[in-house]
DNA sequence: CTGTTAGCGCCTTCAA
DNA sequence: TTGAAGGCGCTAACAG
């Protein structure tokens, strides 16, 4: 039962050469009515299967595309894995997801495994400080896609949200709300794009608003609720304590309520939080929490039709590769006053 | 600078053969000392690299594992998916996923993709009623294993938890804290095991307390916000109504207790709730719901283990598939009364 | 120890 | 319209 029937075996039946088997298969025109009719019958009756390995080999085009995220079990990038399996899937493509654990050499070695298995793209999250590995990608002349975390190199598509939105949208709507001492929680490493444009936004709102900028309400950690609740600690000891906190990350919002909450610190009637993703857990709670929406589900069908474009439309010649920015969208809820 | 380096290309540059290349970077023992060090420092400066798709063909080894889950965005399968991976990467393989929404004709064509694309195996956590299309896995020789949601199937391994305890233990819990009303929901397709084991268990717990099974405490609804306050809402239409309900799913269970707290309803002094996954938003409410863990990490590394195993101990011999059981866990939180 | 040959399954010129 | 031949890149069997 094992199938192992190749176009040599219906050739060899139908007393024909191989060559016409293939021909009949894919639909060259160069053949008689007649033998495509009995090769494609045959071909059914023995159940043949084309061997996409074989195909691979000789095209050089695997019809795997290459996926690397910093990591799978997070709302936001399983939906944007959704969002390009659903259209790759429907073309023939697989997907081959590789987690970097934000950690920049396990993201080289990804890279490398996936440049060693043909890919014939891939899109990445990138969590890397250098560009050394991205690079290679091109060198290999193998398409290359950002999303959500993209890297600024040339050649190179992207898809991303505006994050400067994102961080002003949401800087805004606390100052709207009367907040003044807003304190700003940078949840991940400084070097990556996002979130550097996301502080950009909150630092943009408070001047457009005539509120400065205090150093001290700034803070960097990772997106833990461990550490959204120590940012409390180091926040509220602080002399003049902020009224509001933007985290950049939902999970460490959550943390910085929970620590409120249990000092007994009213939110949002004393401090108002705001995070960010819209991972679905904000919207569980009792104290439903602000945030603001990325549009995973919709990135990734972005994503894999960026590529499925600048593929075929590679011929018509030139520069097609192609930055989209999506529009974030803010999420008022009860963390937060409005 | 594209890598087009064969085998061919350091040979002709060293005058030897591309064999003998070959023999050079496999560790073939029979070859002189001397030319395997020339090879391999001329593979280095030339930068080769072993093209994998050549060596599928030839081997019938793709080094690929495809891996089909319900849906990809959800903590628990994405967990299983990075056990799965993190010991598999380590082993040279890279993991194809897909998803079947729950829809056994998608889960069809996942697995007529995964077969056309000559995976070494299939991992699935099947949601499919018929067994005909994971047959076809089998005529194909595909070794096949089963995780979470497995079928009776020959010749297939298995890495599950033991569902009917967890449901024994979700029940008695209730039990012990003094609930004698109990409800069941059922959030998902009856036929497959988990769900009916986990009804087992309830059952049994029942009958060993000696508590009447009744008909009308005992739903079936999809795993979604909504079913859970719906289903509520059929259960407190009852004359008789519940103090507890133990659900199959931890987002029924979530909207079972909005839907309680909206009727001014306490829980868990008036109705306990328990639900099952140990879903991290589980606990992050203030209501932290009790749940039953899975283990999804543990369950990943292990299937990928089961694999391994029986890859390489095939030769000692006859049957290597296996039926891992994990215990779950009960993880008793605010929702319930202890 | 190394070279020669053949083949994994497919497609694609070039001839006929 | 069809056949013959060669090659994608690699490995393995058989000679030498």
């Amino acid at each position: 039962m094992n199938n192992k029937v190749t176009i040599y075996d219906i050739a060899e039946k139908l007393n024909i050469t191989a060559a016409t088997v293939s021909r009949a298969l894919n639909g060259n025109p160069n053949i008689s009515e007649k033998t495509r009719e009995t090769v494609l019958a045959a071909a059914k009756e023995m159940n043949y299967k084309q061997n996409k390995l074989a195909l691979a080999l000789k095209s050089g085009k695997s019809n795997h595309i290459g996926v690397i995220v910093p990591r799978i079990n997070t709302n936001f990038f399983g939906s944007v894995i959704r969002g390009i399996e659903e259209e790759l899937n429907a073309k023939g493509y697989n997907i081959i997801i590789c987690q970097s654990h934000n950690d920049e050499e396990m993201e080289a070695k990804n890279i490398e495994t996936l440049i060693d298995s043909h890919v014939d793209a891939i899109f990445i999250s990138s969590s890397s400080k250098s560009s050394a590995s991205l690079q290679k990608v091109l060198d290999e002349k193998i398409p290359l896609i950002f999303f959500d975390r993209r890297k600024i190199m040339n050649n190179v598509s992207s898809v991303t949200i505006d994050d400067f939105a994102g961080g002003y949208m949401a800087t805004k709507h606390l100052i709207d709300s009367g907040c003044r001492k807003i304190a700003h929680i940078i949840s991940g490493p400084i070097e990556l794009e996002i979130f550097k444009e996301r502080h950009r936004g909150y630092q943009q709102a408070l001047e457009d608003h005539n509120i400065d900028y205090r150093k001290d309400y700034v803070l960097r950690t990772n997106s833990s609720i461990e550490e959204g609740k120590r940012a409390v600690e180091i926040l509220f000891s602080l002399n003049e304590k902020p009224d509001a906190i933007f985290s950049a990350s939902d999970f460490v919002a959550l943390g910085a309520i929970q620590e409120l909450q249990k000092r007994g610190i009213k939110v949002p009637d004393e401090v108002s939080v705001i995070g960010f993703a819209n991972e679905p857990f904000t919207d569980f709670l009792e104290l439903s929490i602000s945030t603001i929406d990325q549009f995973p589900l919709e990135m990734g069908r972005t994503v894999a039709r960026v590529y499925l474009n600048q593929e075929t439309g590679d011929e018509a010649g030139g520069n097609v590769q192609k930055k989209v920015v999506l529009q974030p969208k803010l999420i008022a809820r009860k963390s937060t006053r409005n």
